[in-house]
RNA sequence: GCCUCGGUCGUUCAGCCUGGUCUAGGAUGCGGGCCUGUCGAGCCCGAAACCCGGGUUCAAAUCCCGGCCGAGGCGCCA
């Protein structure tokens, strides 16, 4: 007897956490998928779960409706199911609770599931998880990821709102390479080539001309045919940019930012099982500059060519000297984008700052250059064309204000925070080289 | 694109080095049976696998070659 529409309407189930918390006694009406059953001769102890927690529901014959004590029998693991019954205080069940049915209806039958979801084999191959990942995602482990990375947005989200930011969208069709550089995804527009944005750089710093602070949290995507654990070709970029601000302005809204992320995902329950050393970074974060981190990694016998980037051995050895999380600022001029103001007086190093956190690159930023001269200047010295640039040049002759921002990588920031070895853990459905599916 | 390692029941771990004793073992999941307080339930029974192609050999899961797939590292990466 399977389950309607129009019956799902009426359901007010109660997470089963809150049916633990309830009274002797209670009605409750409660809707999941049965993690286990247990049968033990004439008792039925059902495990319902659902995304909240899980409460046992038992079974006895001769006590419960012989219909449910029938249902009950034919159950097996991930089947749907809707519980109407009593909660009883119990000394014997783990959550001191446990529900007496008087109603029991199977929504609908699973199959036996493709992967271990119960933590009874050793660990499932990431590769195998990501081919049933909506399997995979029943695992407690994958509902604290996702929790935690919902509390994490909401947190940026908060945090900007409160500094006066305004949430944008930028087009994610673009018509050309924003920055040249990065590989880009051609896609047919009807008759014209267009290519998916590798990221909102250009448009978000044209809205400091009007909205002055803006902030975006979507996707960019990448053509790169790298293999790592940390790079994918479609991620969550939360940008931001503000009018009138500097690099050390827009390093301190950061910082209120990564404090915020960690304060909140440490409140999602089962977090600290992730990563048990996790904590709230304190202000102000440590500031190195690239020429002392070059001395620094120099004394360990890491040599890095002035100018040249910080290998990720590097950031590693520098998280071990200095801590976690800290900012690299003034890079070499050379080696940001063209929109990277230099420091007056040096134009060799720039204004401009990296995050990073246990050795892993999180957040880029800068101050911006607002002036069209010295901005055409810029893209001739990287080999641009600044014609190609043209639409974008021409914002700066109508009021461009002094503006600085930076882009944050909202995956790598889950995984460093959440302990995560491989960042295709916490992406839902992750795109790289050789995954299109699911 | 390069380097290293790997591919055995649905999942996961063993067997491979040292070819035969593998009719391929364990766990978990699945099916069946017993049990009125299980909670990593327990006990008994059952079904279920050597990535593909070629080679060496009396004999290949095991050795060799190629392919495909995967993992890790590197490179690339506004």
């Amino acid at each position: 007897m399977l389950f309607n529409g129009v019956i799902a309407a009426n359901v007010m189930k109660s997470w089963t956490v809150e049916a633990a918390s309830m009274p002797d006694g209670s009605q409750v009406e409660l809707a999941g998928w049965v993690w286990d059953v247990r049968e033990v001769g004439k008792i039925r102890f059902i495990i319902l779960k659902d995304r909240e927690g899980s409460i046992q529901v038992t079974v006895k014959k001769g006590d419960a409706p012989q219909g449910v004590w029938d249902a009950a029998a034919g159950l097996v693991k991930e089947d749907v199911i809707l519980v109407k019954g009593v909660v009883k205080a119990s000394r014997i069940a783990r959550s001191g609770v446990e529900v007496m049915p008087s109603e029991l209806r199977v929504l609908n039958r699973s199959k036996p599931l493709p992967i271990d979801i119960w933590g009874n084999v050793a660990q499932t191959e990431l590769d195998a998880r990501l081919r049933y990942r909506t399997v995979d995602l029943k695992r407690p482990e994958s509902l604290v990821i996702f929790k935690a990375s919902s509390a994490a947005v909401r947190a940026i989200r908060e945090s900007l709102y409160d500094r006066g930011f305004i949430e944008v969208f930028t087009p994610k069709i673009i018509s050309t390479s924003t920055e040249g550089g990065a590989d880009l995804f051609p896609v047919q527009y009807f008759d014209a080539v267009a290519y998916l944005a590798q990221s909102p750089q250009l448009y978000k710093e044209e809205l400091t001309a009007s909205l002055e602070r803006v902030f975006e949290v979507g996707p960019a995507y990448r053509a790169e045919k790298h293999s790592t654990t940390y790079h994918l070709n479609e991620f969550i970029s939360v940008d931001l940019e503000a009018a009138f601000m500097n690099y050390r302005d827009v390093m301190s809204i950061l910082e209120d930012v990564i404090i915020n992320v960690y304060s909140n995902a440490l409140k999602v329950p089962g977090v600290t099982d992730m990563n048990r050393e996790i904590s709230v970074p304190k202000k102000p974060f440590a500031v190195v500059s690239y020429d002392d981190a070059l001395d620094m990694l120099g004394r360990k016998g890491i040599n890095v060519k002035w100018g040249d980037d910080i290998p990720k051995e590097g950031l590693e050895a520098l998280t071990g000297e200095i801590g976690s999380p800290f900012f690299l600022v003034n890079f070499p001029t050379s080696l940001r984008a063209f929109y990277t103001m230099p420091i007056e007086g040096d134009p060799s190093r720039s204004e401009s700052f990296d995050l990073v956190i246990d050795g892993v690159e999180i957040v880029s930023g800068a101050t911006r250059i607002h002036d069209r001269k010295l901005l055409e200047n810029a893209l001739i010295s990287r080999g641009l064309n600044p014609a190609n640039f043209e639409s974008h040049l021409a914002a700066y002759e109508w009021g461009m204000p002094p503006h600085a921002g930076w882009g944050l990588g909202f995956y790598r920031l889950l995984m460093v925070m959440l302990r995560r070895s491989n960042i295709r853990e916490v992406v839902l459905f992750p795109r790289d080289r050789n995954r299109l599916t699911p």
